[in-house]
DNA sequence: TCTGGGGTCCTAGGACCC
DNA sequence: TCTGGGGTCCTAGGACCC
């Protein structure tokens, strides 16, 4: 099929049922087996290998609900262990990184990629020898779909997980390839469009891809703002956007759980609070950022009597620009006192915070500010170098709690195989994908040990 | 007995200013 | 005290994403 050369190709790169397969690829017995990876607290689908899929196990569907058929396929269950799959995203994400000049990690299991110049002649060939090189080095296979635009790419990168072969689709921008295959896409499956606007377009008997690619512009422009109109434009062929290749400073943190059973008592959720706050610190210096604001969420979750039901949120603007864990754990220890109600079982609560500044070069108070901040900043990056070293919690904040009973059921977890010594797999039980694959080491450092020989054939896209 | 966690972007509307 | 035009900044909340 002769394809035609151009200056803007997108490939997006995502990997198929990611953390099933990372369950898999550690624990070979797992493979051809269904297995379904569970949310917090093994509440619901969060992910299902190939072979769960075919079970129709859906996505999202609560796992108590499913238990007869678990037992009777005999399906494993796993619960979500996050650790495992952030790392084996890291490694994918490095081999991909090799393969292009630009790339945008988009979410843990998918990135963005501007296709080389070299390539451009032959999309569908590099996109093959790229699947095959990701799938050699970690044991994940990927899909790779490819188009002028990121909203085409995603289209395309369904139908190479649906109705391809070799798990590469390039989709050409002319009118007639196009029709041919956003006809057979249905609207709410386009990347950007979610049910609320589906629903209005089905109303107006818009139904597929293709219907809402050729609806008249003004008209989406009125209905659906600049987002619809984009994703119009980028069905068109027309790019709204450029790829990020770094990623741009985050503008919000957030840390909050679902608890296992309702919380009532203040002194329980005085604890998570600070927990989920001492974690938002964590990640504020992880990233060198200072919050301005701080909210706290609290939940009781749907109730049958409304009267019963809450789900507050409420901001506060901290005194400085901070990262200082005591600074945070008071600011939503002062809201909890504000918003706790007694007599009522929260089922969730959560901790934010916002107006994210480098730390470098945040909005100076007008004041000198209290010296003990200082003095807090020291104590939780001390903090922060104990645990990095001896593994998180291995030192926290007494307010944030010894026994924890509000924490998840997590019953079902596999091994922190890649980022835990104690839990590195055996030689003899390693994957080893087509017999000659190796991971490769992610910097030459700490697991050279588990994969030593990193030779191998050398690899040209 | 239930149904995760963590993000971004856009718009409307209020407060405030000249 | 009233009038109007024109602007900025901030926040809440909705919608969407993986």
């Amino acid at each position: 099929m002769p394809s035609t050369p151009s200056g803007n190709r997108v490939a997006v790169v995502d990997c198929n049922n990611f953390y099933a397969t990372c369950e898999q690829v550690f624990d070979p017995s797992l493979r051809g087996r269904p297995v379904v990876v569970l949310s917090n607290n093994d509440g619901c689908v969060i992910a299902r290998s190939a072979e769960a899929r075919a079970l129709g196990i859906p996505m999202g569907a609560p796992a108590h609900l499913l238990m007869s058929l678990f037992r009777r396929h005999d399906v494993v269950l796993r619960s979500s262990n996050f650790a495992l799959y952030a790392d084996m995203s890291r490694r994918v994400m490095q081999v991909l990184r090799e393969a292009t000049p630009e790339l945008e990690v988009y979410s843990i299991d998918e990135a963005f990629l501007r296709i080389p110049s070299f390539a451009l002649d032959d999309p569908a060939r590099w996109g093959k020898a790229l699947r095959t090189r990701v799938l050699r080095w970690t044991g994940i296979a990927v899909s790779v779909g490819i188009a002028s635009t990121r909203t085409l790419a995603k289209i395309a990168n369904r139908l190479a997980k649906h109705a391809s072969e070799d798990g590469v689709w390039v989709l050409e921008d002319d009118e007639e390839t196009l029709r041919v295959w956003l006809s057979r896409i249905r609207v709410e499956e386009v990347w950007g469009i979610g049910p609320r606007m589906a629903r209005i377009l089905h109303r107006h008997g818009i139904h597929t891809a293709w219907d809402f690619r050729e609806a008249p512009a003004d008209w989406i422009r009125a209905h659906f703002s600049v987002t619809g109109a984009r994703t119009q434009m980028e069905l068109r062929g027309r790019p709204t956007t450029g790829l990020l290749p770094d990623p741009p400073p985050r503008k919000s943190l957030r840390s909050g759980r679902t608890f296992p059973h309702p919380v009532t008592r203040f002194s329980t959720l005085r604890e998570a609070v600070a927990a989920f706050a001492a974690r938002v610190g964590e990640r504020l210096r992880e990233e060198s950022a200072v919050a301005g604001r701080l909210g706290l969420y609290l939940s009781t979750g749907p109730h049958r009597d409304p009267s019963h039901r809450i789900s507050d949120m409420v901001w506060i603007r901290l005194p400085v620009y901070t990262d200082a864990t005591p600074l945070l754990i008071q600011a939503a220890h002062h809201l909890l006192e504000a918003m706790y109600r007694k007599g009522f079982g929260y089922k969730k609560a959560a901790v934010m915070t916002d107006d994210l500044y480098p730390r470098d070069r945040f909005p100076q108070p007008l004041f000198p500010s209290d010296p003990r901040i200082a003095r807090w900043r020291q104590i939780s990056a001390a903090m922060d170098r104990i645990n990095q070293t001896w593994g998180r919690d291995t030192v926290r904040w007494a307010i944030t709690g010894i026994h924890r009973n509000w924490q998840s059921r997590r019953q079902r977890l596999s091994p922190a195989y890649t980022t835990r010594w104690s839990d590195l797999p055996r030689a003899s039980t390693l994957f080893r994908p087509r017999g000659r694959g190796r991971f490769r080491p992610r910097n030459g450092g700490e697991d050279r040990a588990l994969f030593p020989d990193q030779g191998g054939a050398e690899w040209r896209l």
